[in-house]
DNA sequence: AATACAATACTACATATGTAGTCTAAATAT
DNA sequence: ATATTTAGACTACATATGTAGTATTGTATT
């Protein structure tokens, strides 16, 4: 395996929600993530607050205390978590292969003609690099 | 969307093992499935009636009642039941883009020469049937 | 300086999930 | 017929997660 990450933590859905903000930007503090959500969800800041929180107990973000307002940084990478979580999922779901996910993915309607494009040329590239 | 299937129950972690294991053969009885998993799973049997009686109350496994022993049938298909749990963990952690999940699993070297040219296979057939 | 505001620190509480245990009634073995 | 085993019903309990509320304390306002 490539990407021999240190384990991530794992991530709940809501906290998702506001990894994302924090991946656009960081650091942050709480009230730029709670302006930024707000927008889209409905929570209330204490909400947020509380799933800022959480996300620090887990070690997925630190938080600087050195001001009077803390400001908040994701400890992993967006890629990372991905992996993680889609390494897991594959595991529950597909029973660990990622090629039978793909397939099911690729049949259905859920591709664009430029999707399917820019995914063969990709594929095309693939076993070149293979060292 | 094509595949519109009534929406499926999400089904947690514990409770996909005893999913595939229905999905393998049915009807089985509580006691099929739990020397089933007994094999791979360190779980007592009360734990697995347990998740066999959640996924009924779910609505996710049918149970006939008919006779002293029951016996326990899925209520959806695998495929249908992938097709969900993968949507909506790509919404949640992928942004609702299928391609940027397959790009980075194509980009991973978790594919073998072979699998790499299934997909560029079924890749090529796609556009043709484009409606 | 007194008061209002705002950020952080705690607390709360319902539902989901992992992981069983106990009680009861029916079938089976002796 | 009685004792034992077993399937099913009901109960239990800790941790995770969604979704906040209250208390405290430092800062800004008047």
């Amino acid at each position: 395996m490539r990407h021999m990450t240190k384990k991530v933590p794992s991530i709940s859905e809501a906290e998702w929600e506001v990894m994302n903000v924090l991946w656009q930007k960081w650091p942050q503090t709480a009230n730029d993530v709670i302006t930024s959500l707000q927008g889209q969800k409905d929570w209330k800041a204490k909400t947020i607050r509380t799933l800022l929180d959480r996300l620090v107990q887990k070690g997925v973000v630190h938080v600087d205390k050195e001001h009077r307002v803390y400001t908040f940084y994701p400890l992993y990478s967006q890629d990372d978590c991905q992996r993680a979580e889609a390494e897991s999922f594959i595991k529950r779901i597909y029973g660990g292969t990622v090629k039978s996910m793909l397939v099911q993915f690729i049949e259905e309607d859920s591709l664009s003609e430029e999707d399917i494009e820019e995914l063969k040329s990709i594929l095309d590239e693939k076993p070149k690099k293979k060292k």
